[in-house]
DNA sequence: CAATAGATCATCT
DNA sequence: GATGATCTATTGC
């Protein structure tokens, strides 16, 4: 298992900067979740109340306060009425930034993902996409509020691993603001949702 | 292979 | 009662 040694657990630091920065530094790291464990291939910016894609332009509501809320928490809320979606919260408190994990290349715990996903599926589709990658990982409400550095889910970095190269388009699977370019994926991960 | 309809529910109006 | 930051199956070229 080609599961990195050495990790270094990211801190509230690296999630306070700006919503974009965060999602671009985002790529490259390392979700841990219980057993499993996935690089983060592919990740999305929502900016806050001026974003009219962001949940957070409807303002603050039960379901957003986490968005308002420190940095450094997972937001996860049900997408379709189907799928679980997770979140990083980031800028300082009191902003409503946040950055959606949309795929991840499977690391550790792929037994258990598949059990989760159903046997037969190809590694490469196990955590492709933000509905997909949660249902693997096991993600969903109780999961929403949590710490990052202290909860039950952790991200961290492999501490001199080169960074990846990023292609950045637009967000994917919205209505408004559609050409924003705040997608941000690692050039030609095969686990990405969508070709770069 | 590309396009599209349907699933399904927490949250908001 | 309406609405989605989606995914999958199914239909139609």
């Amino acid at each position: 298992m080609a599961y990195p040694a050495s990790l270094l657990r990211l801190d509230e630091a690296f999630f306070s900067r700006d919503t974009e920065e965060v999602a671009r530094a985002s790529v490259g790291k390392i979700l841990v979740c219980g057993a499993s464990a996935g690089r983060i291939v592919e990740t999305e910016a929502y900016l806050g109340p001026s974003d009219r894609a962001a949940h957070a332009w409807h303002g603050i509501t039960p379901r957003t306060r986490v968005l308002f809320g420190p940095p450094a928490h997972a937001y996860v809320y049900l997408s379709y009425g189907v799928h679980w979606c997770l979140n990083f919260v980031c800028g300082p408190e009191g902003t409503a930034g946040c950055v959606l994990i949309r795929a991840l290349e499977p690391l550790a715990g792929i037994a258990s993902m598949r059990r989760r996903r159903g046997a037969g599926i190809a590694v490469e589709k196990l955590t492709s996409g933000p509905g997909n990658l949660t249902r693997a990982m096991g993600i969903d409400l109780k999961h929403n509020g949590t710490s990052l550095l202290k909860g039950p889910l952790r991200v961290f970095t492999e501490p001199g691993s080169p960074s990846p190269d990023i292609a950045v388009t637009p967000r994917i699977g919205i209505r408004h603001n559609c050409d924003w370019p705040l997608r941000f994926v690692a050039a030609g991960s095969p686990f990405a949702s969508r070709k770069s």
